[in-house]
DNA sequence: AGCATCATGCCAAAATATTAGCACCGCAGC
DNA sequence: GCTGCGGTGCTAATATTTTGGCATGATGCT
């Protein structure tokens, strides 16, 4: 129920921008689809996500901008527990391996070391059974 | 155009139970459906599914089992893509952190121990720029 | 053979989602 | 003060999604 949930197309897609961005207002959401609608529409569509109440809005200068209702961080859990059970058998260690292949290129030698002192500490600090 | 290309609600959970158990019969599906509707609308969202091209179907023993079009390999790849430029700015090491805090009760010793050599390997091997 | 079961194909009704349009408000410039 | 610009609220039309129902065919049992 946190986030990803019962979502039609159009407002998922929103509501994913908002999680890009942090913030936008109705004319930035809508510079950010690819295959915008009108304006109109893509106010209406953040209405209903107000209503349904994944999106809170708050004036910024003359207009609105929206946000997502839950904090990115909390929301980021949620998705990466969906994508460790929808595509990874809710194993750790297959995400990691995709990771690594599809990023594979970008990686510098830092960003790795960085993985690792992590994962480190992990062993180390959480101790699992 | 890969996997999570403009799917409806129900297109996509249906989808993605396809990518949790590899393939599946129609009862099958509705039976891991939480809020399933009648068999009747289950099959309908198969066949659509199947005619946009996400699905295809083959017969196995009295019925047909359906599953997904794209192997969950490479939907493994782009789920990965979209979560990464969706929740973390497209930082892999902060989808390392969100796992490891998602899963730390559950992770063995083991289990850290490979996703650390993975990585060790990521960095003598590919050797990034 | 007759019947219950479980599968499929096809289709139309009902519910939702998606879109655009119109009216109004505040502000700046002429 | 009027006018154009960019914002909002509301609402109605349209398109898509979602659903269930009915007819049919194969299988297995009594």
């Amino acid at each position: 129920m946190t986030a990803g949930a019962a979502l039609s197309r159009r407002e998922r897609q929103i509501l994913e921008i908002l999680y890009q961005r942090g913030k936008a207002s109705v004319a930035e959401v809508r510079e950010a689809m690819e295959d915008a609608p009108s304006y109109s529409a893509v106010r209406t569509l953040l209405n209903v996500l107000k209503d349904k109440g994944h999106v809170k809005y708050k004036a910024e200068g003359l207009k609105y901008v929206y946000l997502p209702m839950v904090p990115r961080d909390k929301a980021k859990k949620s998705a990466v527990r969906h994508l460790l059970d929808t595509y990874f058998s809710g194993s750790p260690e297959q995400i990691v391996a995709a990771l690594l292949d599809v990023s594979s290129t970008q990686l510098t030698r830092e960003e790795l070391d960085r993985m690792a002192a992590m994962i480190e500490r992990a062993r180390e600090g959480g101790e699992a059974k």
